[in-house]
DNA sequence: CTTTGGATCGTCT
DNA sequence: GACGATCCAAAGG
């Protein structure tokens, strides 16, 4: 629970950066949870991503330096949270989707009462930025600043040597890409496809 | 357990 | 004016 240490700036393509997330630790002032489940997204490559046509407002944080924080606003209700990877200039982001609770597991109750069991805190981007407290006040943090009020920060738990890999999830676009990732046999992801053969 | 449809609003066409 | 990188409750097996 402590002796965490600065991660290392994790900087290339985000579907190459994106496995190596996993098990790193996202933490606000009020809880921390470890990233179990994650989907890259390709920027200006990728028709899935908000970036595909280009910089706009929403999406300038998504062109920001690696590290950057990018939190949009989902079907007008939930908040989201991406790691950008990609050099500054170039859009490219590692969506959270599910992390285990590690602390501050009372507030995240306070903050999800809807969640009957502790599976149900982080279990889905919107899910997780709820219990932790990040929105779109928070967009554009520097992830790797230790004084910043959203961190990611790395426990020493290393990644899985052999990850889950399946195709992303609630995307209309670009759906053939394995470009989703998981800890193998985690409970605390979310639901969708458990394998992509 | 699974399936289905409603909520809700900023962003870009 | 249409559409979501979602979540949840309700209804049916």
């Amino acid at each position: 629970v402590s002796a965490a240490v600065e991660v290392e700036v994790v900087l290339g393509a985000p579907e190459a950066v994106a496995p190596r997330l996993l098990n790193l630790v996202l933490e606000t002032d009020t809880g921390a949870g470890r990233i179990v489940e994650v989907e890259a997204y390709g920027g200006e490559r990728d028709p899935a991503s908000h970036a595909h046509r280009g910089p706009t407002p929403r999406t300038a944080s998504m062109f920001g330096p690696p590290g950057t924080l990018y939190v949009y606003r989902s079907y007008g209700l939930h908040w989201c949270a991406n790691v950008t990877t990609a050099p500054e200039g170039v859009a490219g982001a590692v969506l959270i989707r599910a992390l285990e609770p590690l602390r501050g597991l009372e507030e995240m109750n306070r903050r999800r009462p809807r969640a009957r069991r502790s599976v149900e805190l982080c279990s889905g981007p919107g899910r997780l930025c709820a219990a932790l407290g990040v929105s779109g006040e928070h967009d554009g943090t520097d992830l790797l600043s230790p004084g910043a009020p959203v961190r990611l920060v790395d426990d020493g738990t290393p990644p899985p040597p052999r990850p889950l890999v399946t195709t992303r999830v609630g995307i209309s676009r670009a759906r053939e890409l394995p470009w989703r990732f998981a800890v193998p046999d985690s409970p605390w992801v979310s639901r969708g496809r458990p394998v992509d053969a």
